[in-house]
DNA sequence: TCTCTATATGTAGACAGTCTAGTTATCGGG
DNA sequence: CCCGATAACTAGACTGTCTACATATAGAGA
């Protein structure tokens, strides 16, 4: 996988994964990776500054517990998180579809 | 469509619409633009620092040629250009699968 | 006990590809 | 004569991801 093929896509994955359940963050990074069969092992560098981004634009909210004398910081998804959930779906399938168009070998449609 | 969704996949939109046929950069974003349904129109800024890498690359082959008092700068997909659009393509169907397994809802595979 | 791994969170700075906004130039139509 | 389409290109901003680093606890195993 090409480091920044995700790129824009980062925040739909991490919304999907606290869709059925709030998270923390490293169990966030874990999920993805379960969910996307081992292939996502995405930084920490990556997925702390992407909860904090989307904690920032209101979609999730982080709340600080502590679970056997470790610290953690459990993401909750918000309505406007579902919503924008939702609209990231639609985009994915938007963009898919047409790479896809474009990718395909053969016909130029009209 | 986010700006900056295509990051990292618009080498292969390119190689992709040079398989058929060498294509000037205008005519490029042209076809991206038609085989995409309208829905890419992607800026001049994008298209020819992209041109320039994939010559660099060597997977696509440029050549000066006049046509209508107009300079073209047409762009041959190469050998290695071949092979670097069917990676691309591997790599689109492995990423796709990816996002949309991690993006799918309910179930949370073991 | 000591060490190593997994857990858990985070930052600083590098990197790179895309975009915005601009330049230059020809041609054809109104 | 001007304007829109064609045609190519650059400089610099932007921004999200990555590398590498820093910190700390719990538990397993030697």
């Amino acid at each position: 996988m090409k480091s920044d093929a995700l790129r824009g896509h980062l925040d739909a994955l991490i919304l999907a994964v606290l869709e059925k359940e709030p998270l923390h963050g490293y169990a966030v990074m874990q999920a993805i990776q379960v969910s996307s069969g081992g292939a996502l092992e995405l930084p920490t560098g990556s997925l702390y500054p992407a909860l904090r981004r989307l904690e920032r634009a209101g979609y999730v909210q982080g709340e600080w517990r502590m679970v056997g004398g470790r610290r953690r910081r459990t993401y909750e998804l918000t309505k406007a998180g579902e919503r924008a959930l939702a609209a990231e779906r639609a985009e994915w399938r938007d963009f898919a579809a047409v790479v896809e168009g474009v990718l395909r070998p053969g016909t130029t449609p009209a």
